[in-house]
DNA sequence: GCTTGATCTGAACAAGCGTTCAGTTAACGA
DNA sequence: TCGTTAACTGAACGCTTGTTCAGATCAAGC
């Protein structure tokens, strides 16, 4: 057994997954060659195949990376009572995550239709359980009177997108703060359900 | 001069453009080849290059047209009075047109990254102007107190990022009719601005 | 029926692709 | 200090890419 401490073996890995993330987010999956990849990494393409099997196999471990961390992060909440912060604090939550990933969360949308068909079904699996937190919020609402809504699986699909539309404008050190984007799309969230 | 009528020209070069939607739709621009597109055609891949000068040139003129196309629709339609009419005609036209193309509103949200700076600038000139269709009945709807909206701009974004969601989860003959549809998303965007 | 020229074929081009692998390098345990 | 072996190089593999172009095809106008 050789090169444990001091082996390259733990920094080149995630540098890959870095600089694989970043090249798909900005070029698309399919217009972004191992070479460049490695290029990025200061490594030869052939090192490449030490981190991953190949190439497909690299893009899904990054969703199913970002899907873990997401749903992780959501589970480490507390969960309010009422029903209203509930929501609340989903729709900050949901901003703020997304914003602080944003490539992770573009390549999250645009590449599904690169992964195999048992790679999708996990990735979609893992969307559905996240959807699911938004919807059980709106129906426990809707029941307790605090929420007026027609369909909750589609309230729940209109509030997703306009939340993670935030992603396609917002740039740090803008005109609004973070905070500021969040008061205003919780508003727009509230009004919307009540 | 010879084959005006009964000319191929005419035929083929429009089935190109078809083609070359549905394709890039389905797997992305840059995984899809021009073999694959001509194969679609029933040509081969040198035939593409009288309609089109190169892959990008086709790319934009595929969302170029869409654009058109889009404000053309717009502006085709006669104004309500009222900014809450205004805004219920917007929602709804929006809906459906894009309901009505989804290849096309697909690869418009996803391939202007490959598309040249100057072909880009000019697609993001277009949307800008159709954004700025929905903000300005926001600010009007503001004007006469018929809308509380904190930020038009944002207000803009949100809306419009809502609706085109709808295209990620609709089928035709699904739960749901276009009607319904165009209501359930009316309802939440009246209540999110007023 | 002949000429014309738009349309298309089929082969070719250089470049790049994902992936493999024998061989080199160098850090670790002993 | 030495042997081991993870980590990496560099070249090669067969294949596909966008694009070009000389030549074949064939409908239309005279």
């Amino acid at each position: 057994m050789a090169r444990t401490t001091g082996s390259h073996s733990g920094i080149t890995g995630p540098r890959v997954k870095e600089a694989a993330l970043s090249l798909f987010a900005q070029h698309g999956f399919a217009a972004v060659s191992m070479r460049q990849i490695a290029g990025e990494v200061g490594v030869q393409a052939g090192a490449l195949y030490n981190y991953t099997p190949d190439k497909q196999s690299l893009l899904f471990s990054l969703l199913k990376g970002h899907m873990d961390d997401l749903l992780s992060a959501r589970s480490d909440q507390e969960t309010p009572s009422s029903a209203v912060d509930q929501l609340e604090q989903f729709t900050k939550f949901h901003i703020r995550f997304h914003l602080e990933r944003p490539d992770a969360v573009f390549i999250s949308y645009m590449e599904l239709r690169n992964l195999s068909p048992e790679n999708f079904a996990a990735i979609e699996e893992l969307r559905r359980r996240y959807e699911a937190e938004l919807e059980n919020i709106l129906i426990a609402g809707r029941q307790t009177g605090d929420f007026v809504v027609s369909d909750t699986k589609i309230a729940t699909l209109a509030i997703i997108a306009m939340l993670t539309g935030v992603n396609t404008w917002y740039r740090s050190g803008g005109r609004l703060s973070l905070d500021e984007v969040e008061t205003i799309y919780w508003n727009m969230v509230r009004k919307s359900v009540t």
